[in-house]
DNA sequence: AGAAACTGATAACATTTGTTATCGTTGAAA
DNA sequence: TTTCAACGATAACAAATGTTATCAGTTTCT
C-alpha cells in the first residue's frame, strides 16, 4: 500500500471494516498535497469542498469576528481530519479559513469522494455517521469546557493533551484559541 | 396514523425517504411518555439509553459545574430531539440531567430502536448520519456564538429565535444558559 | 550585517462580570 | 388564608478580563 495512505487507513479502520479491495478503490481517489507554512488552503467566504487528513504538520482553523480579530477555532493535529464540515455538508460559504502552521502534508478527500463513499463502500453511510458522531462529541466537550472552565484551566488542559503545541504555535494564537487577549494569557501564565 | 406520531414522522421525512410500511414498523417501537413539570427524565451519572422527541412542552438539559452550580446547556423545544447523545452513543454515564420545564409529552426512542433502525430501515444509517451532521452544525454555531458574541447579543438572538421562551422559563435559567450570573443578566436587560 | 516585522512581558487604566446582601413581589404550599 | 420559598431588581464591592502603550529579545528577509 502507498505508504502515504497508511495513517488514514488506520484511522478509517477504527470506524468501519473495509476490505482491501474497497480500500484500494477508495484510496485511489485521495490526493496528496504539500502545504507551505502560513499558506491558506481554505479561505473564508469560499465553499469548502474538501476534507483534509493531516499526515504531517499542523493546521489552524480560524475565523474573523465582528471586530476584525482572528479567533482560532481549532488546531488540527497529525492523523486527524480538518475541514469546515458545515460548509462542506451544506455547500454554503465558509466562515472559516484554514492555514498551515508548519510545512504540512495533507491527503485531500474531495466532495465527490466523500459523497461517493456513502454509496460505494459497504459501510459508507456508517463511516459518515460515526465520523459525524465523533466530531459531535468533540464539540460537545468543547462547549462544556467553555461553560465550566476558566481560561487557565483550558490552557492547562491543552498543555496536558498536547504539550508540544507551545513549541509549535505562537502564544498569541493560543490566546485566541482560549478566547482571551494575548496580554491576559501572558498574565495568567506568568502570575506565579 | 397515530396522531401522536405525526410530528416525528414529518421531521424524519425531512431527512430520509421512508415508506409507509417501514414507518409503521419503525414507529410501532415508539413509546409515549407524559412528564410532569419539574420532573427529571435523565439524571447525571446514569447512562442515557433513550432519545426523546418532544411533542409538546419544553425540556431543559443542564449539568452541574465544579462549584455545584447548575448550567443550562440547552432548551429543547417542541418538534426537536433531546438526549445526551454522547452518553447514548458511547454508553457512558451522562454529565447532564434533563428536566421538564412544563408538563411535557415526549416520544421515547429506545437505544434498541435507534440501533435497530440503522439495520431495519433502508436509509437507517443515512438517517443517523444526517441527524448527527445536523446536530454537529448546531453545536458548531453554538461554539462560534460563544466565541464571538457578548452575553447581551446572545440574549437578543435567543429572543429572536424563540421569543416566547421568556414567558416559559425563569430568567435565572436564561442566565445560566448564557453562562452569566443572574444578577448580571438582570443588569444587562434593565440598563436602558 | 542591517532593517523590519514578530513576539511576549509588563504596567496602567477601563470595562465587564461575579459576589454578596437587601428588598419587594409573586406564586405555591400548608 | 397564611406562610414560605422562589424570583427578580438593585446597590456596593471584588475579581476577571480587555485595551493601549512601551520595551526588549527574536526571527525573517534583504
Amino acid at each position: 500500500m502507498n505508504t502515504q495512505f497508511k495513517n488514514i487507513h488506520k484511522v478509517i479502520s477504527t470506524y468501519i471494516e473495509i476490505s482491501d479491495e474497497e480500500w484500494a478503490r477508495y484510496s485511489s481517489m485521495l490526493r496528496v498535497k504539500e502545504i507551505k507554512k502560513k499558506s491558506i488552503i481554505l479561505s473564508e467566504g469560499s465553499i469548502c469542498r474538501e476534507v483534509f487528513f493531516i499526515n504531517k504538520g499542523l493546521l489552524r482553523i480560524f475565523f474573523v469576528d465582528n471586530n476584525g480579530e482572528e479567533k482560532t477555532f481549532h488546531f488540527a493535529l497529525e492523523k486527524t481530519f480538518a475541514t469546515d464540515y458545515k460548509s462542506f455538508l451544506k455547500e454554503i460559504p465558509s466562515n472559516y479559513s484554514i492555514q498551515a502552521m508548519e510545512d504540512t502534508q495533507v491527503l485531500v478527500m474531495s466532495h465527490d469522494m466523500i459523497l461517493g463513499g456513502y454509496k460505494m463502500l459497504t459501510n459508507g453511510e456508517k463511516l459518515g455517521r460515526l465520523l459525524a458522531e465523533d466530531y459531535f462529541c468533540m464539540f460537545n466537550d468543547k462547549i462544556q469546557a467553555m461553560y465550566t472552565q476558566t481560561p487557565l484551566e483550558r490552557y492547562n488542559d491543552l498543555a496536558c493533551s498536547f504539550p508540544k503545541i507551545f513549541q509549535r504555535v505562537p502564544q498569541h494564537l493560543i490566546a485566541s484559541y482560549l478566547n482571551i487577549s494575548p496580554v491576559h494569557l501572558s498574565r495568567l501564565i506568568n502570575a506565579s
